[in-house]
DNA sequence: GTGAAAGCGCTAACAA
DNA sequence: TTGTTAGCGCTTTCAC
């Protein structure tokens, strides 16, 4: 068994309440008095029980994430980000991964929120009901979700689509296909078919189909015999779907067809050419959720709402319209 | 707070040690004793305390699973199959990133440890001694790395590398370039050597850089102005990188090179042309380090090493040499 | 087969 | 400023 705070105590010659002080509340305790305790402490290799604490005092100093889909390149990062925001608070992050099955879902956030003190909810499959029971047991944060009087993390796309809007609009586009990629809460359909209307685009929709590689793939045939010189996907993932098929159908991108993504993962920077994507900041993500569940914890910030905005990185894979 | 032992008790009219036993050791129970808890405990929503539990029983019911990098593609599968595997026998996994430094390594496990029954700790910075002293705390299973006495997994690249050498020959190659990655005690460059040597290819070497995009650039724009027909990537993120680098400086792949890459991540899988990688299956490292590391925490599999192997996939990166 | 009770390591009154 | 002490929810002897 690890060493405990009575065996620091008894190396210090103080009582277990003076050396809990010392690592709670270090400045109710007399420097000298903190100094023999942290020596003691270091030389025993003392290290508080977190068990102990957090059946004690109700925290547990961890955070839940709760994300769809970890192989979706968008979300390491965020990961990344959010345990580097959360460490710095003395918070460990605890994340979990739902296979997007309301099932899994509805397991984990059984088993999670049992260790935690409070979740991260990423693109919740539950109904809204079930959610507020949720938020009523535990400090919760949704992203991309929206429930009255849950803390909230919005991602806009609006800036970095406008953006793209523009930009294609620049390059003398007026024909342009969306590549949908359903989960319909997502709205990314809406944002962009608003956008490109005020841009005078025109906007042909393909789908919705699962946000895949070959759903690219598919889409980009059907792209290739239409006269569309731009497309925007519904994520990078598709975007490559559709830069790949387009070479095997040697369609020249972007001398013929335009393509742009969004999330600006590690795919869009690495591929070939590199494409032209919508960038979502994961630090700023990551860090906002973070903050604003550990504000929900303390009790404060309830209900608020966060937004995250966008913007567009252009590469390789857009260009001038064909005449 | 949540409902407890105590109130699960009295609903069904029996002492909590009854209550404890009918989760724990359900058989010492008499049948509708045992019922009667169940129905009690499934109406008042009971689940057990897991810091109380684990303050009890030494116990947590998490595994920890410390890697050098999620933004690494190669890991997000794993970490969803260990999820997977591990949540099956009533654990969790508790992942941590450690960016690849040895002081973020040092804590992480410092902290993770203390919320675990066992760790995976995944091509450790640790010095051996360091990891001995570990080994001797907690279960401890290393994946790439020997320290004697350990559970060890072990991935070995062997039979994809071969298979690429022969693959390579097949298509009548002779003249190779391997792009090392660093990490040394990967020991990727070794069997490279070894397995190209024993297939009669001649095998020049560039590096070792680190293993990123950037690296594959440069590394291409080398071979580019060498007489190598063959490429061959310490992972997939620098063989897209070369991929790349070769596109744009118009040489043709596979016509005039071919890429090989390492892992088979998703990158692999939707890049233009598609790569010919080596894959090491997710699944099933997942499951062998799921595995071993329960078999060490329950005192079996002592010091045991297991291997897993790999196989040359096949894509569009290859082809026939240029005469 | 079941109950009573001790105690895991820690924190937070309350006393001194 | 420091010490004493009562539990947090649970498992596990030890009785019965």
């Amino acid at each position: 068994m690890a060493v405990t705070i009575k065996e620091v105590a008894s190396a210090a010659g103080v009582s277990v309440s003076t050396v809990s002080r010392a690592f709670t509340a270090p400045d109710q305790v007399q420097p000298q008095t903190l100094q023999r305790i942290l020596d003691a402490a270091a030389k025993l290799g003392y290290a508080p029980n977190p068990a102990a604490r957090s059946l004690r005092g109700g925290r547990t100093g961890s955070l839940g994430l709760i994300i769809p889909d970890i192989n979706n390149p968008f979300f390491p990062p965020i990961f990344k980000a959010m345990q580097a925001r959360a460490r710095r608070q003395g918070y460990t992050i605890l994340a979990a991964d739902t296979d997007e099955r309301e099932f899994d879902e509805l397991e984990t956030i059984a088993t999670v929120s049992k260790r935690v003190d409070g979740l991260v909810l990423w693109a919740s499959m539950l109904g809204e009901d079930r959610l507020r029971e949720l938020a009523a047991e535990i400090p919760l944060v949704l992203v991309n979700r929206h429930v009255e009087g849950i803390p909230e993390l919005r991602i806009s796309l609006t800036a970095g689509i406008s953006q793209a809007a523009e930009h294609l609009k620049a390059y003398g586009h007026t024909r342009c296909v969306f590549v949908n990629g359903s989960r319909p809460e997502l709205e990314r359909g809406k944002s962009i078919r608003e956008s490109f209307e005020a841009h005078e685009l025109s906007l042909a929709e393909l789908g919705p189909y699962e946000p895949r590689f070959e759903t690219g793939v598919h889409a980009a045939t059907l792209v290739a015999s239409g006269d569309a010189t731009a497309v925007i996907a519904h994520n990078d993932l598709v975007a490559l779907g559709v830069l790949h098929q387009l070479a095997k159908l040697d369609v020249k991108v972007p001398g013929a067809v335009s393509v742009i993504g969004i999330d600006d993962t590690l795919l869009a920077a690495t591929s070939t050419p590199s494409l032209t994507t919508i960038r979502i900041s994961a630090d700023e993500v990551a860090t906002q959720a973070a903050d604003l569940l550990i504000d929900t914890i303390a009790g404060r910030g309830g209900g608020r709402v966060v937004e995250i905005g966008s913007r567009l990185i252009p590469r390789a894979s857009t260009g001038p319209a064909p005449r």
